[in-house]
DNA sequence: GCATGTGAAGGAATTCACAGCA
DNA sequence: TGCTGTGAATTCCTTCACATGC
């Protein structure tokens, strides 16, 4: 779902008002079927013989997704990925903001990066009553479990995780781990002549 | 199977000289008979009683995934994230280097990031003949598009592309999209007391 | 005894084909 | 006619249970 909305909001910025599942499986590179069955989960979306509307195909999505609030994430890690990540414009589109950093550099505490200052990690419980509810981790990976355990004890449910490391956390927990090497390192095996 | 011989690697350097389908499932948070049934595929690897030799394990999987040689990619937007890229050491472990940049900036070209430097993005058909088979799109999302048609014609064929669009190619190219946003926007759904 | 390898069962996701409505 | 919504068929992936070998 999540890439539903990527790619409706995309037609839709495009000046679409009506898309069909061909067009955006055609967008998006899958199959007219396979969205309309997904889409069919949630009741109906879309009018037979038009398409979806994409104005309401889009908040309908959001809601599912949870994304119909805006949503706040702290990050941690401040370093040359974490500061790439606060620069980025592309959060908002789906309503979320980055709106507090930490690191463990004295060097680094205080300064302002993508419109966030830079706190010390040793205030990471502070988190707590700031009304944010995800995680970003763009630690070294020798402490990423160390700081994902702080940021459960701060009250967070949920850690999108830039290290290549499995993170431990308790079921209500969700962890989402984008491993940028490994996933690199899945090409090779496509590279020659291959079957499939 | 990328997946796999990232858990090896980091047992095998923990000392580990013969790990069980138990002791790598803990470690990556997965099921014991999953892992034994996807080797299974590759013939024996292991001995019963005793596990996997990592030592062995490893080179196997890197045979599978064609990492057995050390493969070189060429990087396209030199911006903050692309600069973090290329100062990213984790490549290394899979066998992987980046070993040219490019960028449209003006500015940016000459200048040495990760111990590379950056070139013009108009000479990017030179990669050609530089042993470079992958290809890291950092660039803007508008330009995504334009830019792998680019390394198309410069012969590579496996992308990681970091921007938020369908990238078409021909099916002989293997395209792998991060989707950084979009992967944060994941999270909310997972936020309060969803069941399972 | 211990851990792998694997046929069989079970479940989930995808594809198909077409009925139903604008 | 055009495009959605959906049961049925299919394919794929996961889980189980246990025979096999160190």
């Amino acid at each position: 779902m999540p890439l539903y909305l990527r790619g409706t909001l995309e037609l839709a910025s495009q000046g679409a008002d009506f898309i069909s599942s061909q067009r955006l499986a055609d967008h998006l590179g899958l199959t007219p079927w396979l969205i309309r069955k997904d889409f069919s989960y949630f009741g109906d979306l879309g009018k037979r013989g038009v398409g979806y509307d994409t104005r309401t195909l889009v908040s309908r999505i959001k809601k599912i997704l949870r994304l119909n609030v805006d949503r706040r994430a702290v990050l941690v890690g401040a370093g040359r990925l974490g500061s790439a990540l606060l620069e980025y414009g592309g959060f908002g589109r789906y309503g979320l903001q980055i709106v507090a950093a930490f690191d463990r550099d004295g060097a680094k505490v205080g300064e302002m990066i993508g419109g966030v200052r830079v706190e010390h990690v040793n205030g990471l419980a502070t988190v707590a009553g700031r009304g944010i509810d995800m995680g970003i981790l763009a630690v070294p990976e020798e402490s990423a479990q160390e700081i994902a355990d702080a940021l459960l004890m701060a009250g967070i449910r949920g850690i999108l995780s830039f290290s290549p490391r499995h993170i431990a956390m308790p079921k209500r927990v969700k962890v989402i781990t984008i491993d940028i090497a490994m996933d690199l390192a899945r090409l090779p095996y496509y590279l020659s002549g291959n079957r499939r």
